[in-house]
DNA sequence: AATACCCGCAACCGCCGTGAC
DNA sequence: CGTCACGGCGGTTGCGGGTAT
């Protein structure tokens, strides 16, 4: 048995919003918040589905977009995360403020790829075409990168384990302790940390979880998930936690820091 | 001026993860 | 534990404007 439509699409409108239905749906999102897509269409009197009210409201409406076109350090911090991130175009889209996941998308289809081959690079590998054709390597490499990524083998690993780790609630957050060595075992210039952490203005005494990913020339060699305590806020996280030796101040996309915190990755 | 073609972008589609029941 | 509703995400489509012929 398939899934039920999300609404019933023969009774709605498809294609270019029109301005008074974009009067609607901001105004009504104004005076009762963004969510509950799914009967907002009905009660801001939109012949619409609610996914389509979602994206034309996160691609389009929302007041903190920035619009107009892309800076040359947008361009270059999109290629530094892509090169990192993969096609995470919600993950990339945190990381610019005023910008839209669906946005991105297109710039980088659209302009960035185009520019990347031009100067004879894989917009797939961030690698020049050349080179990455001709060795197994490349192969083994892709992959690895694609495992830093967030569709990662860790990520599945770590969700296979789960049911065998140890986990207690707090605050109704799940929190556990593990520690994964991936076997590449290559030595790392790169750490890339991820952590899960609740809300920014809720955190300030709770665990949460770090995840982190050591790197070299593409190749993860290892990552760990730690359970830490969360430092005094006017502290920030960045030196929360100190686990590698070879921890000598990366500077990662440019941001000045050896860790990335996915914290301040959230959509603003 | 008319037509064909190209390109950018908004919007749609379908899948996935998660939480409630 | 299975089912369902829902939100979110990434891939794809197709319209409309711009450019070339």
């Amino acid at each position: 048995m398939g899934r039920s439509p999300c609404c019933e699409k023969e009774h709605m409108n498809k294609g270019a919003w029109t301005k008074e239905e974009d009067e609607r749906l901001v105004s009504y999102i104004k005076s009762h918040g963004e969510g509950c897509w799914r009967s907002l269409p009905r009660a801001a009197g939109l012949l619409r589905c609610g996914k389509s009210c979602r994206l034309r409201w996160i691609n389009y409406l929302r007041p903190d977009l920035k619009r107009g076109n892309f800076t040359h350090d947008e361009d270059e911090l999109i290629v530094k995360l892509h090169s990192l991130l993969g096609n995470k175009w919600s993950l990339i889209a945190a990381r610019l403020p005023g910008r839209t996941d669906n946005e991105i998308k297109n710039y980088w289809n659209t302009h960035i790829k185009r520019k990347l081959l031009s100067k004879g690079i894989d917009p797939a590998t961030h690698r020049a075409i050349n080179e990455a054709k001709n060795s197994d390597l490349k192969k083994k490499e892709d992959q690895i990168v694609k495992d830093v990524s967030f569709g990662s083998k860790f990520e599945k690993t770590e969700k296979s384990r789960d049911q065998k780790q140890n986990k207690h609630i707090r605050n109704g957050l799940v929190c556990k302790e593990e520690r994964v060595v991936v076997e590449e075992n290559i030595c790392p210039d790169l750490n890339l940390e991820l952590r899960i952490s609740p809300p920014w203005q809720n955190q300030s005494h709770d665990p949460y979880t770090a995840s982190r990913f050591y790197m070299e020339n593409g190749m993860e060699c290892s990552s760990e998930t730690v359970k830490c305590q969360t430092e005094d806020s006017s502290s920030i996280s960045y030196s929360s936690i100190d686990i590698s030796s070879s921890n000598v101040g990366y500077d990662f996309l440019g941001l000045k820091t050896r860790i990335l915190d996915f914290r301040s990755l959230e959509m603003k």
